[in-house]
DNA sequence: TAGTTTTTTGAAAACGTTTATATTTTTGAA
DNA sequence: TTCAAAAATATAAACGTTTTCAAAAAACTA
């Protein structure tokens, strides 16, 4: 009727429990004939452990937690399912925390039911992370570096992705490049911005304060920055860019539609790139140029790193991961 | 320096472990200065309980599993966005479990870590779902329907939403239909077909058996089915269908590239329409008419089922949700 | 003040495991 | 056969909680 425990397999099976526990977990010191009772009598009782009861008293939960604000966008889709493959791999469960309750993601990273965590997307303090550090939990942030003696990173080298996007306009002959940004402060906004200014800088150039839009990661914010953009340029008779680099894919997209409301054409009258290789990327039209993160490589990066620090590893160095240009069709040649 | 337990803070405070936990949980029993006392201990010593002691004592988690086979496509981060928004509004956690690996899955589920779960897109067999009902694990199936004392499903009224897509069609003028299946015996492709087929016999029409083309739920499948399609009835000297029902939006979006390769223009020469409304039906050109999931729905009732289900109720009774059709460009009259 | 009731606290059991140690059984040598 | 050693099994403690029940302290009552 309710749920077997040990104790019913170890009735059954005339034996006691600690027996049954050697015998289901492979200890080699249980006489073959009785392990072999005790496995028919588990099996016939349908027994499956408690795994509650076994990971209070092992200490370990061969689990890895995955704490995430939100999960929209395609993003999240791939990475959870590379995380999910390569755990499984190790032999590791993963489990994915959905929250934004700062108060309640400390309480679940603190229970005492993973062997380590991934953060990604997350509001947390210093004063937190110090307290995971003197707890000695095995941390690793997906979208910031960080390191600690108990804590690592393995984020994309955002900078060095505006770097090859400059270079990738500057080569196709773009010299008057606007860059649309993300929130104020964003980390990889601003080190894509970096990356762009530095390329440009190589070849003595640089973008005007005029040419640098807020777009807010978002297809509507970007869209009516570039909207007005153009249309005050127009009435000052300031020049138009002959290219525009979004922070990432969806204001890209916005980008496109607005320049493509005021009629322009992409790729032919202004070229625009984004960054992350969303899923609709492919399929917009015209087929979006970006920079895809190798986020398969990033999950493998991210468990290995966090598998060190559970066997033990102090102060594992953070990874930096680079990104790859995918050349589609909505820049080209001026 | 290790991990702060309760038994720390009784000996801090000077008081009993008993005392400790009464006064953490509210138990309006212990006196307001010792309480206050205790509190502040326990905040200074930073102490965060050990979940797993309080499941194991308690027996109930607070927590919803959500198990899938897999997470890629735009369809799963809404559906567990979603789903994490209502189960963290009912004060339940949602713990998202990816794995194929069906004794992995069984062992999970039983392990006496949730207090119900969600399952989608899972192969279970009919011996596994008889063991979690007789250990009275509450189960709520978003793929197909399913009842029994124990378990419930909310899934989408896929009949429904082909006879929707079949006379919309028809209302535009279209006689001559084509459908394009997933695999073959996947429920809901076949849904679909019988609710057009039912729209297009209410009118005294038939699908003919060559219109019926494999697609496997597959963009690439689905173009190589419509592009030998297409071929081998113009050798035949075959009518072309003026409309494509497809079995799910991917391979909506395969047979039009197909139909494009091939001269037809979408929708000037043929219609197409697809299910699911992923991200991509927006953005692809011509956007796709589809008929739109309501996920989010999913999600609350697919958490109020399982809440029924915890708290005691029994038998709880099937939901079926109703689509929503989403007219875009790649379907027009003739 | 002494007895009685009420409030507050503490000791101990329990949840389902694993594991260290103790006990029993079996084996093998003399 | 007997006894020591080896092998197999059992007992009990422990993991960190909550909760029942008993004990102690405080507050009334007469």
């Amino acid at each position: 009727m309710t749920k077997v425990t040990i104790k019913d397999v170890a009735r059954e099976a005339g034996v006691s429990i600690s027996t049954v526990s050697k015998a289901l977990n492979d200890v080699n010191v249980v006489k073959p004939d009785t392990k072999k009772h005790i496995l028919e009598v588990a099996q016939r009782l349908e027994y499956s452990p408690n795994l509650i009861g076994q990971r209070l008293k092992s200490g370990s939960t061969q689990t890895i937690g995955f704490f995430t604000s939100s999960v929209t966008g395609p993003y999240f889709s791939l990475l959870m399912d590379a995380l999910a493959h390569f755990s499984e791999k190790s032999g590791y469960g993963l489990n994915v925390y959905i929250s934004s309750d700062r108060h309640q993601i400390m309480n679940t990273i603190r229970g005492n039911l993973f062997d380590g965590v991934l953060l990604f997307d997350l509001v947390i303090s210093d004063q937190d992370l110090e307290i995971l550090n003197s707890e000695k939990m095995p941390v690793v942030f997906l979208d910031r570096k960080y390191t600690s003696e108990y804590a690592t990173s393995v984020i994309f080298d955002s900078f060095q992705a505006g770097y090859d996007v400059g270079n990738y306009l500057l080569n196709l002959g773009h010299r008057k490049i606007a860059y649309i940004a993300g929130f104020e402060g964003v980390y990889d906004s601003e080190q894509r911005l970096a990356g762009l200014r530095k390329a440009l800088a190589e070849r003595s150039l640089a973008i005007p304060p005029s040419y640098l839009l807020q777009g807010l990661f978002e297809e509507e914010a970007a869209y009516n920055a570039v909207l007005s953009f153009i249309r005050s340029a127009r009435i000052q008779g300031t020049e138009i860019p002959t290219a525009f680099v979004a922070g990432n894919d969806i204001s890209a997209i916005g980008a496109m539609k607005a320049l493509k409301y005021e009629g322009y054409n992409v790729p032919e009258d202004v070229s625009v790139i984004g960054f992350d290789d969303i899923d609709i990327a492919e399929y917009f039209s015209p087929a979006l140029t970006t920079i895809r993160n190798p986020i398969a490589a990033q999950a493998r990066q991210s468990i290995n790193l966090l598998l060190q620090l559970i066997k033990g590893e102090r102060n594992v160095a953070a990874k930096v991961l680079p990104g790859e240009l995918i050349i589609r069709k909505s820049a080209r040649n001026i």
